[in-house]
DNA sequence: GTAACGTATCAGCCCATGGTGACATCAGTC
DNA sequence: GACTGATGTCACCATGGGCTGATACGTTAC
């Protein structure tokens, strides 16, 4: 969840999710400098959410499944939500 | 996004995907201050994750609709990164 | 009416995070 | 070997955000 809070790397994950890309096209993409793209990149990677594949240059690639695992999560306490809801039981206070 | 980044309030979030609860059922169940939970909860319904339900005392409920929002928008970006991945193709450097 | 409770706001402190530039290392080219 | 570009790390600073306690206001109970 942090690691999709800065917008800067929310903006990576959707350029990522489109096709893989190097450092340079991120550069490019979203006008950030290189030091600070390994920095996002980095945490980004050790969130699990993107590998690289070694190529020409380092490419970067998002990992569908950690993000589905995210969008699971929530979905699964949207539904939950929706259940308990059907439900109208309120816990009575103290 | 940023609104789920922070633990109090992911854990708030999941708690009341189980059941609307008011304020002192959060306290109970977090161990955090009421003060700190009003600034938290103020930030979950500016984000439009929360609602209130005046009753004897003042419940939250989660909005389903909003979490699942970002699920799908999360999971729409891990389905367009799977179909992108087949394609295989890599955009050269320049 | 008074006291207690529920709720939100305010102001301040402190730590975490985001961004930067310098620098180091590695690989490729000449 | 010298140079260049790709890549990541380091140290630093500014800003943002989380938490706290005091406070204000409205509602409820006696």
């Amino acid at each position: 969840m942090k690691a999709l809070a800065d917008p800067l790397r929310m903006q990576i994950v959707t350029l990522l999710a489109a096709e893989s890309l190097c450092v340079c096209h991120l550069v490019e993409e979203t006008g950030a400098k290189q030091t600070n793209l390994s920095n996002h990149l980095r945490l980004l990677r050790q969130a699990g959410l993107v590998e690289t594949e070694p190529w020409r240059f380092l490419y970067y690639k998002l990992r569908p499944a950690a993000l589905e695992a995210v969008a699971a999560h929530l979905g699964g306490l949207a539904d939950t939500a929706r259940t308990t809801a059907e439900s109208a039981r309120k816990r009575p206070c103290p």
